[in-house]
RNA sequence: CGGGACGUGGCGCAGUUUGGUAGCGCACUUGCUUUGGGAGCAAGAUGUCGCAGGUUCAAAUCCUGUCGUCCCGACCA
């Protein structure tokens, strides 16, 4: 009991610090911005070229970074895929930025593979920014290094698997602790190279049980994962905390609304974990959170349960004809679901059979049953026959011997319960736990929800949808047991690594920005990750006066530092209005004859979608204004 | 894996109930006109109707199998 609520805490300050840390340091990154934002999206890129190439300046090079759409391939739609559901789905195959390979596999076009480069770079930056340094392990992983760390079995059919023409045994990897573990395990040998932190941007591959929603869960992705090595847990939460701060700023500099919450740490393991989450209804995480900064993903927070006591005088057995489920059975007793008390049975990987117990209202947590029973699993219907149950109706009193009952904690508010009767047709009211029937055990096993009491401050929890962008681990020694990883201490002995893993899913985050940055018209890219920042709209490309005016002010854009596209293609005005929107370049500028003949052009926000006839140098002025 | 649906020119779809030899819109090609919010007219090209069997004089259509794709579910007794 002290353990869970220190594992809350220690969590959920973890999450709670995450989020400040960011917050704190958004002024650092604003002021920092003045001189980098202007370069930021190419800060290295654009220090890079211009070390190589000092020649930049002549007009010509400048040119060389505009996109022209008449040379773009840039396949858009008008109509909606047939196969796309959600908005980020839709809009990245419609704006001619993703094409789909076969189910969740993706091919990105010239536009989509810009924008993943500016999210990469962010990612990067911000990485290089912890000290962590960037290598590349390969996706072609053989077998052996998943027989040690003993997921070989235990990651199941997500695994890809494939063997070469030897008939070795190879995965594609899904993530990367095996390979990061057996790279440093023979070479790494002292503390004093500690703490160490190595990352990669690189393609995954899960064989998902049901690949959807796009980019959103993919078979095959692109995920930043990193991964630190320390000596002691001390050094691993400083990691941890410099890689959580890291990560809100990453999530901030794409322009994404999110929450750091406590996670589950599932099949990676380990014990801290912490999870990004950009907010979103398409989004397949649901989360609590209270006002006082406690937030988690459901399948891995505690709440208080809210029970409301139905009152019988005595144990009774009454008589509920066709009733089973807990809705019809509060609905016939007139009383809340969370006066009754649901029944689960499943067995541990003994086989020995366990009855769980959780308020009518909420649902049985299996992550957390199973660590109250390893390797437990919920019968089926046949094996609940076998064992001579009723399908419905279960419940605690009159059970035979040697089925062990777990109840969960917040039971304990609620005298008198309302439970099957162990026989189709009957419930028991009024049945006392220990008079009636004797709990063995009192856990914490029910997925948490909104409207249940914090646990820390006893507020109201709100729910909300997220899309997991990022998540980090404390692993501790899970993997360097596993395959021997050790290092000399300061005082001679070899002890294990302590390890931390941190991932960014870098498709996600592309779908998961598009989420929340769209409208009627297309997307609305954030400046930070836009294929350009500004598109030149130009209406009469034919005409030489017209396109003149439009290279004049692309180049400007560019000298003013902007990234620049220019849509030069020979279309009627409509399509290239529309496909502006579509793409969703930040700003448009719209060049034509008949503003030029009074020498303005028109600016518009895609945004607040705003427009403003202005000159051509004022315009210019306001898109590097707006943008830098 | 369970349930549902869908595979017909590049895209979106109709045609399938009631078998009779494939159609619409967009896109594409050519020409003319048009040109500030997805142009008009004319001419043209593009499909072994997912694949494999079967029934039939005849199959996009009926039957069987198979592959692919999407949605829901996969704890909520």
């Amino acid at each position: 009991m002290t353990q869970t609520s220190r594992t809350i805490s220690a969590a959920s300050e973890a999450a709670a610090r995450a989020q400040e840390a960011a917050a704190a340091d958004t002024p650092a990154t604003a002021s920092a911005a003045p001189d980098a934002a202007p370069a930021a999206p190419d800060g290295p890129k654009a220090d890079k070229k211009a070390a190589a190439k000092p020649s930049r300046k002549a007009g010509k090079k400048a040119g060389k970074n505009i996109i022209r759409l008449s040379e773009l391939y840039m396949p858009t739609l008008k109509e909606d895929p047939a196969d796309a559901e959600i908005a980020s789905h839709r809009l990245l195959m419609r704006a001619g930025m993703i094409r789909k390979a076969a189910s969740g596999v993706y091919t990105f076009l010239p536009l989509g593979k810009k924008v993943l480069a500016k999210i990469e770079n962010i990612v990067r930056e911000e990485m290089d920014a912890t000290g962590s340094q960037e290598v590349m392990m390969p996706a072609l992983q053989p077998a052996e290094l998943w027989f040690e760390s003993g997921r070989w079995d235990d990651y199941g059919p997500e695994l890809m698997r494939l063997k070469d023409r030897h008939e070795r045994g190879f995965c594609l990897g899904p993530t990367h602790e095996e390979l990061i573990t057996s790279l440093v395990r023979n070479e790494l040998r002292s503390y004093k190279e500690l703490p160490l932190s190595l990352y990669q941007i690189q393609v995954k591959f899960r064989d998902e049980i049901r690949p959807r929603f796009g980019l959103l869960r993919g078979r095959e992705f692109i995920m930043k994962d990193a991964y630190s090595f320390h000596d002691t847990q001390e050094s691993l939460q400083r990691t941890y905390d410099k890689m959580s701060a890291a990560y809100g700023r990453m999530c901030d500099r794409m322009g994404l609304a999110w929450r750091a919450v406590q996670a589950d740490s599932g099949q990676i393991g380990g014990s801290t974990s912490c999870e990004f989450m950009a907010l979103a209804e398409a989004g397949e995480a649901e989360l609590v959170y209270c006002e006082c900064g406690y937030a988690a993903n459901t399948e891995a927070g505690q709440g208080i349960a809210v029970l409301r006591e139905y009152e019988a005088p005595r144990l009774e057995k009454i008589e509920t004809p066709g009733i089973s489920a807990i809705p019809d059975l509060a609905k016939y007793l007139h009383t809340p679901e969370s006066s009754t008390v649901k029944a689960m049975v499943g067995k541990g990987a003994d086989g020995a059979l366990v009855m769980f117990l959780v308020p009518g209202d909420h649902e049985l947590n299996l992550i957390k049953a199973g660590r109250v029973v390893p390797g437990f699993e919920l019968l089926d219907d046949e094996e609940i026959e076998a064992a001579g149950l009723p399908k419905g109706s279960l419940g605690p009193v009159g059970l035979p011997a040697g089925l062990r009952l777990v109840a969960e904690r917040d039971l304990r508010s609620m005298e008198r319960w309302i439970v099957g009767a162990n026989e189709d047709g009957y419930h028991y009211v009024g049945a006392r736990p220990e008079a009636d029937f004797t709990v063995d055990e009192w856990a914490d096993v029910t997925v948490v929800k909104p409207q249940d009491r914090c646990r820390e401050c006893e507020g109201v929890l709100e729910g909300a949808r997220g899309i997991e962008v990022s998540q980090v681990f404390q692993l501790g020694d899970k993997y360097s047991q596993a395959m021997g990883a050790t290092f000399s201490a300061e005082d001679g002995s070899e002890q294990h690594f302590v390890m931390g893993c941190y991932g960014v899913g870098v498709t996600r985050s592309m779908a998961a920005i598009v989420e929340q940055h769209n409208d009627g018209q297309g997307i609305v890219w954030p400046a930070a990750v836009a294929p350009a920042h500004v598109c030149v709209v130009v209406l009469d490309s034919t005409d030489d006066k017209v396109s003149a005016a439009a290279e004049r002010m692309a180049r400007e854009l560019v000298e003013a530092g902007l990234e620049v596209a220019v849509d030069d293609r020979d279309l009627r005005a409509g399509v290239k209005f529309n496909d502006a929107d579509l793409i969703g370049w930040p700003m448009q500028v719209v060049i034509g004859k008949r503003g030029l003949a009074q020498s303005k052009v028109e600016v518009k926000d895609r945004k607040t979608g705003e427009k403003q006839d202005l000159s051509l140098d004022a315009a210019a002025a306001l898109i590097a204004a707006a943008l830098l």
